[in-house]
DNA sequence: ATCGAACCTCCAAT
DNA sequence: AATTGGAGGTTCG
């Protein structure tokens, strides 16, 4: 199946931007794969688009990885209205056609849960664990492998079992998170329709997750492009590009605030290529 | 309101 | 070889 789009696409730069944490290179780099919706995906990037294949087939809805990929996502209008920052246009210039996800909500607040104090690696080692122990084992024509686990089955290993797998700290967090979406029955996935400031004051209620946090998943599962997470990297690009480096410490929502005054409607795709650049110097 | 320490774990750099 | 410091933060006092 061949996925075209009108704008540019970033593949690589986008599946391995810090984004997500379940996509890894196959057949040397060539490809790529990961896991959607309980299938195994595989994507590559050829003259004529975006190449996907899953043992589903075409019964596997390519609306689905388009919507993930964020392919309708109009390019052209993003750049134009972040091309009167400079430090953008450097960034768009290196990057084009980098895009941000439309991750599913559940998965995202968990790995984000597990980002806190943790390197990529990291991240995507626990994401494993987590998957491979409570996720799904599913068999495809490549072998086994592990949906990312829901709610309930999180659940069910409690605090114990995710401390076993190596969340440390966050494994309260994580366990009371899918405790709390069991019991109160909340659906995530219908926070993409609340504003951002209302969903962003729902997830706060939720245990280690920050305002940070908040933005990550607001930016990549509930479609908040205005979302600005203040990470150390961000915090490095503001302060050496846009502050006065002899000013004292700003506090990071009101950092938030300030880059989403600048930015505007589009401050989430601003802060992922400044984020993804200052990220690889 | 604001601020710093503490928090799990892993691993690279002393 | 043991120890320290830091990693895409949040909570608690």
């Amino acid at each position: 199946m061949i996925l075209s789009s009108k704008y540019p696409y970033a593949l690589a730069e986008t599946l391995y931007s810090g984004q997500a944490f379940r996509w890894h290179p196959i057949l040397n780099g060539e490809a790529h794969e990961g896991i959607l919706d309980g299938v195994r995906v595989r994507l590559s990037q050829k003259e004529d688009g975006i190449h996907f294949s899953s043992e589903s087939g075409d019964s596997f809805d390519v609306g689905f990885i388009k919507k993930y990929l964020r392919l309708e996502d109009d390019l052209q209008l993003i750049y134009s209205q972040l091309s009167s920052d400079t430090y953008f246009t450097q960034a768009k210039d290196l990057y084009e056609g980098l895009h941000i996800l439309r991750q599913d909500p559940w998965e995202c607040l968990v790995t984000f849960i597990c980002s806190a104090n943790n390197n990529i690696p990291r991240i995507k080692s626990l994401v494993k664990g987590l998957s491979e122990t409570c996720g799904e084992r599913i068999r495809d024509q490549f072998g086994y492998f592990y949906s990312f686990p829901e709610p309930v089955s999180i659940s069910e290993i409690g605090e114990l079992g995710l401390r076993k797998i190596g969340l440390g700290f966050r494994a309260k967090y994580v366990a009371k998170v899918a405790e709390s979406v069991v019991r109160d029955e909340i659906d995530l996935k219908s926070f993409r329709f609340l504003e951002y400031q209302e969903a962003l004051t729902e997830l706060l209620k939720f245990p280690g997750v920050g305002d940070k946090v908040a933005n990550c998943v607001l930016l990549f599962s509930m479609d908040k492009l205005q979302a600005f997470p203040v990470d150390v990297w961000i915090k490095r690009v503001l302060r050496e590009n846009y502050l006065n480096d002899s000013d004292e410490p700003i506090p990071d929502t009101k950092l938030r605030d300030w880059a989403q005054i600048h930015f505007g409607e589009f401050a989430g795709y601003a802060n992922q290529y400044l984020f993804h650049q200052r990220r690889l110097i």
